[in-house]
RNA sequence: GCGGAUAUGGCGAAACUGGUAGACGCGCAGCACUAAGGAUGCUGUGGAUAAAAUCCUUGGGGGUUCGAAUCCCCCUAUCCGCACCA
């Protein structure tokens, strides 16, 4: 076994130093063929080195560009670092080194174990998000939008976890808590940059029929973006007029109440007024809701509080009726106007709380049960003009009602927020702007991009959850590039979604110093023709880089609406007990030391082989022990070869395989193309036609491109096998001279029969009918239905 | 709570538009080759029976159909999103 070993990874090194040498990854980009762009998501790096995960994804990435490359596309499969961020930051701090320095040891050693793996990447194309090469265009970007009227600074709650001492978005937490100590977090507020996404909300949705995504994806980026329409409402409580905002206008005879945010201004300025007669009880319950952490706040399984307003009362505008106001803590204040017109009869969450607070219920919907909330539609009563409408007419009699006498309007609404685009951490891309009291908000020239992070020893972020690159004070204080007066850098910088949000451009550039990559290029290769990636990123990752993307469309800086025109998502790989891998399981493992282990060939074919595509899948040793076999008997056979013409059956086995592996591979069915090959080789016994063996060569080289190199040379051919063309198969050649047919008797099995393929109907109810005699007998046939190549199904009656 | 997905042998899984359920692999059993094998090859392997014949079998229950793993309805379990968005 050792010496297996050994001579696998002498003949893996072999190939690889070949392909290199040849240069056979790099596209020729000469227009001599059509250019096919195969993206992977590109990891970040870690100290734990690249894991199982990444070697399930890039396998299957490499399959999928090794078989384009055989189909005869130009295939650029790049791979680069995702480098800047809290995974790089925190393993630095942890081994006591710079990031800058750790980055550059890991993206060696990363790309080390990817030649190792065999994945057919573009080394000439890689990058990494923490280049200053590569910062300097990030932060030009950001340039771009500012001056667009893109990014802006507004005060916006952030999560900080003062055990890690960094801040984190809501997408970062988990159950309220940091995701990487679990520690409570705390809110603060400060002044942030963020991108304007909201004002691509509709084109996001819109465009999403530009794009083939599986449905799921797009699922997911329309429950994200939660468009909806419905009316703003105007309700006066005293002078003041309260804004409500609701999607069921139609409702608005059955208000009972309305509901405030406790951090509402209006609440704060009525408390000022002494106009709350109870203003004691109202602060104890605004300072209790501050207390609370958010996860607690939006806890829909606890019962809903509030406190109502003593000497406060609204106007329904349609009604004239006046209803109380209630401070309430499940009303949102960053959401629409942090006010809500409550109709209990009708909303669940309305309907608990009058419950609680002994507030009336007035029914505008007929078709509930007595004592009930009733949500589904149905004829409106006690509704006034709306009377006898349905929920769709009566929504827009609403709106035109409330319109004509000016207390409303249409509005939509999207539940997706600006993109809060500040981080108070040192190893980011720094926001590339000056403050200059007389200038204001000024970017930083052009010319001194990049704008780097000054060298510090101690980056780590600081308890009072300011930036640390406010502490690199000769840093941060500059002159206005456009007055020359006093001024200071921004010390916050970018999240690291920014770098990735538009990386597959890049790689088609990447040394280019005069543009983030050249319109000749873009016009080549956008959009990416195929990005496969995690769910994880079918909002976050997929939408923002989707906004960046479109932003730039507008500035006119890249040539396609769209980066992406197909996306595909990838299951996890699991440790054998079936639970994530981890260290603490203890049941994972790297890259490296599994090729040590059973070389590349093995490694690729195996993780492939666990399940379907997009489905978590366990590693299995079984399923190892089962590929090398497979390998190690294709690999002996081309000992046992023979030049006889084939039968032909032979002949349709091998149009059959072709057939079976240009459709799976297309649809990134590996599992069962590597079971179409298991079966390929059982069915030839003895000595196999050198055909049939050299398109199971072409055909398992993307899976083990190493081993069916060494086989393709030793074949004699002088070509590698990278190039080779992707067999074709005839149609004609996959029709079998006989077939066979299963006679069932009321649809069940009861015979079959081999028979050939031209037999007519006739023949086949004769023979059908001779195959079943004994079922048949005594019964009186019914109908006979014949299924082509298939069955023949006799309904019989006794 | 809402939304989605999944449920098939001892295990991972196949089964295209309803048409031989369990391909392929693991495991297990037997045989062969061996001094020996955790190597290799061959054979068998959903369950019930000693076997043929037969019956049962795709989480549970109903239904549609000549025929259902597949379509419809109702449950149950697991996993994953979203979490008071008015």
């Amino acid at each position: 076994m050792a010496d297996d070993i050994k001579k696998i990874h002498d003949r893996e090194t072999k190939w690889q130093q070949r392909w290199k040498d040849a240069g056979v990854f790099t596209p020729k980009n000469d227009g001599s063929k059509k250019p096919f762009y195969m993206l992977a998501e590109f990891p970040f790096p870690s100290g734990k080195g690249l894991t199982g995960g990444h070697m399930l994804i890039y396998s299957g990435g490499d399959v999928m560009a090794r078989f384009r490359r055989m189909q005869g596309y130009d295939v650029l499969y790049p791979m680069g670092f995702d480098s800047l961020g809290i995974s790089a930051e925190a393993f630095a701090t942890k081994i006591g080194k710079h990031p800058s320095v750790v980055v550059k040891d890991l993206v060696q050693k990363f790309t080390k174990s990817m030649i190792e793996m065999g994945w057919s990447i573009d080394l000439k194309s890689q990058v990494a998000t923490s280049d200053p090469e590569y910062i300097k265009w990030t932060q030009w970007m950001f340039i771009q939008f500012f001056k667009a009227g893109l990014a802006y600074k507004s005060m916006l709650p952030m999560n900080w976890c003062p055990h890690c001492r960094t801040t984190l978005t809501n997408e970062e937490l988990e159950d309220g808590k940091c995701n990487r100590c679990h520690g409570q977090v705390e809110i603060r507020e400060k002044m942030q940059w963020n991108l304007a996404i909201t004002k691509y909300a509709q084109r996001l949705l819109d465009d999403l029929k530009f794009v083939d995504y599986p449905e799921r994806v797009k699922r997911d980026q329309i429950n994200w973006i939660g468009k909806s329409t419905g009316a703003d409402v105007d309700f006066m409580v005293g002078e003041d007029k309260m804004t409500v905002y609701t999607t069921r206008p139609d409702t608005i005879f059955g208000v009972t109440f309305c509901a405030i945010a406790p951090e509402h201004k209006l609440l704060a300025k009525w408390l000022d007024e002494g106009k709350i007669t109870n203003a004691d009880e109202v602060r104890n319950y605004i300072k209790e809701s501050a207390a609370k952490s958010e996860f607690d706040r939006t806890d829909v399984t606890k019962e809903k509080t509030g406190v109502k307003l003593g000497g406060i009362m609204a106007k329904n505008p349609y009604t004239g009726d006046e209803i109380p106001v209630f401070v309430a803590d499940y009303v949102l204040v960053n959401y629409a106007h942090g006010t809500i017109m409550a109709v209990p009869a009708h909303d669940e969450r309305d309907w608990d709380f009058a419950k609680k607070f002994g507030i009336k219920i007035i029914p505008v919907i007929s078709g509930g049960e007595p004592d009930k909330v009733w949500e589904g539609d149905g004829e409106h009563i006690n509704s006034g003009f709306m009377d006898g409408m349905n929920k769709v007419d009566a929504i827009s009699a609403a709106i035109k009602y409330g319109e004509e006498r000016g207390f409303a309007c249409p509005k939509t609404r999207f539940r997706m927020s600006d993109w809060g685009f500040s981080r108070q951490m040192y190893w980011g891309e720094p926001i590339p702007l000056v403050y200059c009291e007389k200038c204001g908000w000024v970017p930083v020239p052009e010319s001194e991009l990049p704008l780097m992070q000054p060298y510090m020893e101690e980056y780590q972020p600081t308890e009072d959850g300011e930036s640390p690159l406010a502490r690199a004070t000769d840093w941060v204080n500059t002159t206005c590039p456009c007055c020359g007066g006093a001024a200071r850098r921004e010390t916050d910088t970018m999240p690291q979604w920014a770098g990735s949000s538009w990386y597959y451009m890049r790689y088609l550039d990447p040394r280019n110093d005069k543009e983030f990559c050249s319109r000749e290029q873009m016009e080549k290769w956008m959009p990416v023709d195929h990005y496969n990636g995690g769910n994880e990123h079918n909002t976050r990752h997929l939408i923002y880089s989707r906004f960046w993307h479109k932003a730039l469309y507008d500035l006119g800086f890249v040539n396609t609406v769209e980066p992406y025109k197909k996306r595909t998502t990838n299951g996890l790989l699991m440790g054998a007990d079936g639970k994530k891998m981890s260290k603490s399981a203890g049941n994972g493992f790297q890259v490296d030391e599994k090729v040590a282990e059973i070389g590349a060939d093995a490694a690729r074919t195996t993780v492939l082989s666990l399940g379907p595509w997009d489905t978590n899948v366990n590693w299995s040793e079984g399923a190892l022990a089962g590929v090398q076999r497979f390998l190690k008997r294709v690999e002996n056979m081309a000992d046992n070869l023979t030049d006889e013409p084939m039968a032909a059956e032979q002949e349709r086995l091998v149009h059959q395989l072709i057939a079976d592996m240009t459709e799976r591979l297309e649809n990134m069915r590996f599992n069962t193309a590597i079971s179409a090959m298991m079966e390929f080789i059982n069915a030839f016994s003895g000595k196999m036609p050198r055909h049939a063996y050299e398109v199971l060569v072409q055909m398992l080289n993307p899976f083990a491109p190493h081993m069916t190199e060494e086989i393709w040379e030793k074949l004699g051919h002088k070509e590698m096998l990278v190039f080779q063309p992707w067999p074709t198969y005839d149609a004609a050649k996959l029709v079998k001279a006989d077939m066979t047919i299963v006679v069932s008797v009321n649809g069940k099995r009861a015979a079959d029969f081999q028979i050939g393929v031209n037999a007519t109907n006739e023949e086949l109810t004769e023979m059908a009918k001779a195959v079943a005699a004994r079922k048949l007998e005594g019964a009186e046939i019914v109908k006979t239905i014949i299924v082509p190549n298939k069955l023949v199904n006799f309904v019989i009656k006794k």
